[in-house]
DNA sequence: CACCAGGCAAGTA
DNA sequence: TACTTGCATGGT
């Protein structure tokens, strides 16, 4: 088998199992972009909280992050932890969609998707995987969002070294698969499900659709 | 109690 | 360039 059918018979067996994910869980673009800085090395329950306080306080609105006051927009996100780098992080998220788009984001996303990748990380606090998901899940571009389950579950099926970098991890499947953001938006959630549920937690698992694929399939 | 969660930047050698 | 460390809450 190719890789392209390889990954393609991955993706099968996780949607057979798990069905649409309906990723990103967010209303709006800034939203999303938002909860794609509070999640970072954060678990998604805890962001639902530090939004929902956001929304309450009508911050999500690249002006009003950066009107905000430091120190309130710190407590307003607490339960995200992190919360003083965070706010910083969200700050600069903000100032940079007033000042490259005046805060307009179909002005922003009107983009093309390498300057726009380039832009999103030059912000301090946007790195790699933040950049491709806004790209993805915002954007609707056609790039494919690794993170620590990627790599993991890619590592340990033998698809890519241990050692591989964020760009190699990600041409393994932007590279083999057709450039289509719908089947990288389906995908990168199902492998963050998939995970979450077994693969990333321990090897060998029966509930784990992956289990004992390839090598015994 | 320890460990982890949908990373990233800054510091050190 | 290649490691290491700080950041912080809340669930298991």
């Amino acid at each position: 088998m190719d890789m392209e059918a390889i990954l393609m018979r991955m993706y099968e067996k996780m949607s057979e199992s798990f069905g649409p994910q309906h990723w990103w869980p967010a209303e709006g673009p800034l939203e999303m972009m938002v909860g794609a800085v509070l999640t970072q090395n954060t678990s998604w329950r805890n962001v639902e909280k530090a939004i929902e306080g956001l929304k309450s306080r009508r911050l999500i609105d690249a002006g009003a992050l950066c009107r905000v006051p430091f120190e309130e927009l710190a407590q307003v996100i607490r339960p995200a932890g992190y919360y003083n780098i965070k706010a910083r992080r969200l700050k600069n998220l903000a100032e940079f969609i007033v000042q490259r788009a005046a805060g307009d984001l179909d002005v922003l996303f009107g983009e093309e998707t390498p300057a726009l990748r380039e832009a999103l990380l030059g912000i301090k606090g946007v790195g790699p995987e933040t950049a491709d998901s806004i790209l993805l899940y915002a954007a609707g571009r056609p790039v494919f969002v690794v993170d620590a389950y990627t790599h993991r579950i890619l590592g340990r099926h033998g698809l890519i070294s241990e050692e591989a970098t964020y760009d190699e991890t990600q041409s393994c499947f932007m590279d083999h698969l057709p450039q289509d953001a719908a089947l990288y938006n389906e995908f990168h959630a199902l492998i963050v499900r998939t995970a979450k549920t077994s693969c990333g937690k321990r090897p060998n698992c029966a509930a784990c659709p992956l289990d004992g694929w390839p090598a015994d399939d």
